[in-house]
DNA sequence: ATGAAAGCGCTAACAT
DNA sequence: ATGTTAGCGCTTTCAT
């Protein structure tokens, strides 16, 4: 006797398993197994079942599952600037890949800001996500996630006090790459621009390029490198000076996505062509709404590679629960037509 | 007597809310009310309740919630294509807009491919999201949402035959508001790249600059206008040859972002500089790491706005289930440092 | 090869 | 003001 004194979900006419299993003639048990291939289900038994769900519509309810396996089937993706276009292919190339392994995404946007951030994986947290993907900004926010034992793999940056698996690019090497390109096209007074001196991402790429002067028994000019930041105009009004300096430096190194940015306004302000004039080269990545492939010679930030790893080695932890080995990958030097031999071994005096 | 034979969800050590009654003292009943205010407690109990929460870092469990609730508090966001920076914009003021009223959001990326968005779409449904913000691809897949009753919203592009609320862009007012200035400079001959011409956002802005010319008893040379669909140099290459014609267009205006780029790129590849050479107007966003605000003419999406309207309207049906009307918000022109005078009123022949 | 039924952790109707 | 408990829809153990 049916006394349906409760109805608290607003299912609506939500279709679930039992009616399946009502239409098919069998039990909530064997339909259950029949979907997710759990053990022996008769032929016959198994086809009834597809086509009760086939007439009735069904579609599962992911939520109900959650709960009983404990799983979620969603990872979650912090990015801490999604305009910049190293995020934006991040994010596209990270849902791919969860995509492609059965996880959906929930996605979120820090904006550099340690108080977002720590909202944001509290809320992730309190979804139950199986794991995050986390462009980190504040060190402590990652110490909370360790502290609850969520499978985590840090993207971009790291922090040296934390243990955490990561995926980074090389910097070091990155910058060496990008120097040594310049140095052996003849350059030798390269104007440096980088991003905020106090990610470990500048912190690598300029000791790369310090290194990369000593290697050469060459000083480091410190009057060269101007600071981009992440936002504002102080690399393209100090790129402006720079390039009004006798002798003008023969190339610009930009370090980062908005260095590269300011390197190009700074240039177009002070009416100077590349590679004729100046050369340039950037780093980062390449995009059709940002930076063309192979337009300008870069350091190219494997992005596509980023994210699989970092889907990889995050499900590592969830799935197989095994500890995995940070990934630390290298960066490519392509080069595009904005790099040449500086002008004084061309033309003119 | 605890038997404890089954250990299906891989808690861990999760504390639940019958832990925290316990170390309270009271019931899970009272422990739920006190967490949700859903009806009055004493404030002793209350403070008890909630020092337990903190003693035993207890932080809910949104899935077991959600079940009981039939709300997942969570929204969809279909995007076509991320990388473009009008979708990156939107993705960020969604996701804050959402947030700010309690719910997560889901995001995901069609890549303009309909069978992509077949499988997201089907994946947020399962997934129970509450509703959907969609920038659509396929009319098809709005369909089977709205089949299924799923709240939905339409942003960017809406079809004529389906009955959905949708939030867009005055298209046709845009367009001629970036005619208008155009023309009331002193341009007569404007060149015009727009987007993939299957869009309704294209076609809306194509019929302004049609109507525009046909309200002076001008005729639309066609010969002026250029397709740069959505990707590759089309646009670029068109333009570059309508730049070599004599009498050359004295403006350029451009009815998406990435005509807007086909544009740019186009101008500098005719050793073109705007205002002096020829006046450019664009059509889009301004982001830094795309068009700096005011460094071009633009009609302006007001993306804050849409993204604040399609959260505020797609909630209205999931909360208070009303019926909402659609929304078409006005574009605003910014007159940036790219447009003035045809060359012809200001100093050579 | 199949079923019965116990919960996953929570909310809310029905108690007192 | 608080407690008891059904049940959201599903997976999975135990039993047949």
């Amino acid at each position: 006797m049916s006394r349906s004194r409760r109805r608290p979900a607003a299912s609506g006419t939500s279709v679930t398993l039992k009616d399946v299993a009502n239409r098919a003639g069998i039990s909530v048990a064997t339909a259950s197994h029949a979907i997710n291939g759990t053990r022996k289900v008769k032929d016959e038994t198994r086809d009834d079942v597809f086509a009760a769900i086939k007439e009735l519509g069904y579609s599962g309810h992911s939520i109900a599952r959650s709960l009983r396996r404990g799983r979620t089937a969603m990872l979650g993706l912090v990015v801490s600037d999604i305009e910049n276009p190293f995020f934006a292919m991040l994010a596209s190339h990270v849902q791919r890949a969860a995509a492609a392994r059965g996880y959906q995404l929930i996605f979120a946007n820090s904006e550099e800001r340690a108080d977002r951030e720590r909202e944001i994986v509290e809320a992730m947290s309190a979804q139950r996500v199986d794991g995050i993907v986390l462009a980190p900004v504040a060190e402590q926010n990652v110490e909370f996630l360790s502290m609850r034992r969520m499978p985590l793999t840090l993207v971009n940056r790291r922090f040296p006090n934390v243990v955490s698996p990561y995926v980074v690019v090389d910097d070091f090497a990155g910058a060496s790459l990008a120097f040594d390109h310049l140095w052996n096209l003849g350059h030798r007074t390269i104007a440096i621009i980088h991003g905020d001196e106090h990610q470990s991402t500048t912190i690598s790429r300029v000791a790369g390029i310090r290194e990369s002067y000593q290697r050469r028994a060459h000083v480091f000019d410190e009057t060269l490198s101007i600071n981009a930041g992440r936002s504002g105009d102080a690399g393209e009004t100090g790129l402006v000076a720079l390039l009004a300096r006798i002798p003008r430096p023969t190339a610009i190194l930009a370090l980062s996505n908005w260095s590269l940015l300011a390197a190009i306004r700074g240039m177009h302000r002070s009416l100077l062509r590349c590679p004729d004039d100046v050369s340039l080269v950037g780093y980062g990545v390449t995009s059709p709404y940002w930076v063309p492939a192979a337009a300008i010679t870069m350091v190219e930030q494997p992005v596509t590679d980023i994210a699989n790893n970092a889907v990889q080695i995050l499900l590592d932890q969830v799935e197989k629960n095994v500890t995995v080995e940070p990934v630390v990958l290298r960066p490519l030097l392509t080069v595009g037509q904005s790099s040449g031999p500086p002008a004084i071994y061309r033309a003119e005096p």
